[in-house]
DNA sequence: ACCGTGACATCAATCGTTTGACTCGAGAGG
DNA sequence: CCTCTCGAGTCAAACGATTGATGTCACGGT
């Protein structure tokens, strides 16, 4: 490998020239001849300098730490690294992954281990919007929370998804279309910070349209899954007074919706118009007509994250921690219609 | 942070001693005695070498480079990016990702970005069963690519799924229910080496099973989505001759059986068994009655690269670089079951 | 003739480890 | 008494960069 010391040598100039050069603070060290010399012979010999050296001297290594508490293992949540890794890229940065899936316990030892490349910042991701434990780092070291948010007293920036603003969306777009029974069909896990949200959201959309809400249209399944969904659908839509839309915690609970209403007899949109949330591939997509849906705006809050730690590294932004709404767009398929 | 030389200067040694000690290369340099007081100390002052300055030094900086092309933004390929993290955390590496889907052209540069880091393998991933470019790497650097296979004439190690033995064993499963008129639903795209080996399992288990092949009832969809394999499923389930049973070369392509099916009312598993590939998540399990189905091995294959990449490194492995077919598991739910 | 100044460049220390070469005594062997 | 060997450590030079301090030279002003 090619060393700033041969390169130096190369040229005829001590290292010390080449290093004010290639780093572009030579003004008034350097003529500007010579630089420019060094600069024609560091891009002729393809010169690439070690990231290790340098950052052993200077503490800066260009590089993110970046901590998953399940992500990698969730499908949808790929999209975030993905985010995280193009935002990085792009500010020169690159990100070591650990995911801790499968070892809960050694959340510390992760972040030792990051710490001992010298990372310059930590990112904890998370797959659904909660509270999420932070490794003890460095007060000095930007720690992003992804997809969730720290504990009480923790110095992090957060970014979740706008859940209250999406769920305003999905329900208006019901009442745009004309319905008045709509039920929602939420989940009852309490870890779920969502639950609390997206409800907020139906209910807001319902109040300004100066809809009662009805307590009897607002059911939950134990989890988001498609299985659980469906005895809870079923209940919902096997009356006589049934909802003429539903608004769905998931996609996947969506499914489960469509599935209820063909055993039913149901058409969708006609018969029951169903909006989703999540946008996940492969069933939103897939579904017959397609779901109408929320996204959730995984690559972007991955871009924000990176972003946000590195410009607290270049001190582009600092002073109080953000917690980030990220907004969740409507997708709009082919799963609402007016009311028969 | 504490150094070396902190730790040296604490239980009053040179720090070459307590390098040796904490190395385990002390036996013969350094009494017994006084390894034990390094030791001691070294955990009680709760010291951790700094990579950098290692790596510095020995070229040896624990690192794994990951270079995928386009698996962050495919939902089920996460899982092998937990493989390698899995595995290589188990052997005391890291990886660092970067993930090129958006920005073909910088294959290049990628590397050369993870050879400024002094990595030490490199993992290249796909996101299908393919022929994957690779960059120029040091012959001496370990080179793996994930579900794909190098170039020719590449040196590199190569990991995909037994697609011939898994279509084998789905189709088996279906043979051994009763049934003789099996159809495949293959996908028509060229870039897939898969269908050509799927293909070659589903022919393998008619001739074992002596049923001869039926050309028209090989089908196949421009892609592997649900909705580009609808109007192919439709063509074939709606003729008097149908099949009494699909293998289908997606998960995706087994959705639409199902909905054609409903839509001919046709009962899965019933009037029509289905066998899907790929074992999706939020599909295989979240259809009623649950997709029989082939797994893709994604977090084996991921372990099997990162494991091969670290063999070759510490010299546990050597000699011509292999492919490696990881087995492919049919899982069981509930759509087979004997023809009516 | 002397000093100050600005431009250009180099020196040498430093970051935190690793490691081959070396030192220093003590005891063994002749 | 001299030399050799061995055990227990230390020395000091790397690894490849960065950077504050320093040096040298030419030139202009007095």
């Amino acid at each position: 490998m090619l060393t700033l010391k041969d390169l130096a040598a190369a040229v005829g100039v001590s290292p010390s020239a080449v290093s004010l050069v290639l780093n572009d603070r030579y003004a008034g060290r350097v003529n500007e001849k010579t630089a420019q010399r060094i600069k024609q012979a560091a891009t002729d010999m393809g010169y690439v300098p070690n990231l290790l050296a340098r950052g052993l001297r200077t503490r800066r290594t260009q590089t993110l730490g970046l901590i998953s508490h399940g992500v990698a293992s969730v499908p949808f949540a790929s999209r975030m690294l993905e985010g995280v890794q193009v935002a990085a890229w792009e500010a020169g940065y690159l990100a070591m992954l650990i995911d801790t899936t499968n070892r809960a316990e050694i959340a510390e030892l992760s972040s030792k281990s990051l710490l001992q490349r010298d990372v310059e910042a930590l990112i904890v991701a998370a797959w659904y919007h909660r509270v999420v434990e932070t490794p003890a780092v460095p007060l000095s070291m930007p720690l992003v929370v992804l997809d969730g948010i720290a504990p009480e007293g923790v110095q992090a920036d957060g970014v979740v998804p706008d859940e209250v603003g999406g769920a305003l969306a999905a329900v208006r777009h019901l009442i745009d279309a004309g319905h008045r029974r709509i039920a929602f069909c939420n989940v009852a896990d309490q870890r779920f910070i969502a639950r609390t949200l997206r409800q907020r959201g139906y209910e807001a959309a319902l109040n300004e349209a100066g809809i009662e809400i009805d307590p009897s249209l607002i059911v939950a399944a134990p989890e988001p899954s498609t299985v659980a969904a469906v005895p809870v659908m079923r209940a919902l839509l096997d009356r006589s007074d049934r909802p003429t839309a539903v608004f769905c915690f998931s996609d996947q609970s969506a499914f489960a919706a469509y599935q209820v209403a063909a055993s039913l007899g149901l058409e969708v949109p006609d018969d029951l118009s169903i909006v989703g949330f999540d946008d996940q591939q492969f069933i939103a997509d897939a579904l017959v007509p397609g779901l109408t849906t929320v996204r959730l705006p995984h690559y972007e809050m991955g871009v924000w994250a990176a972003r946000r730690a590195i410009d607290r590294l270049q001190g582009k932004v600092d002073g109080p921690r953000d917690l980030y709404l990220t907004p969740c767009p409507l997708v709009i398929r082919g799963s609402v219609s007016p009311p028969r």
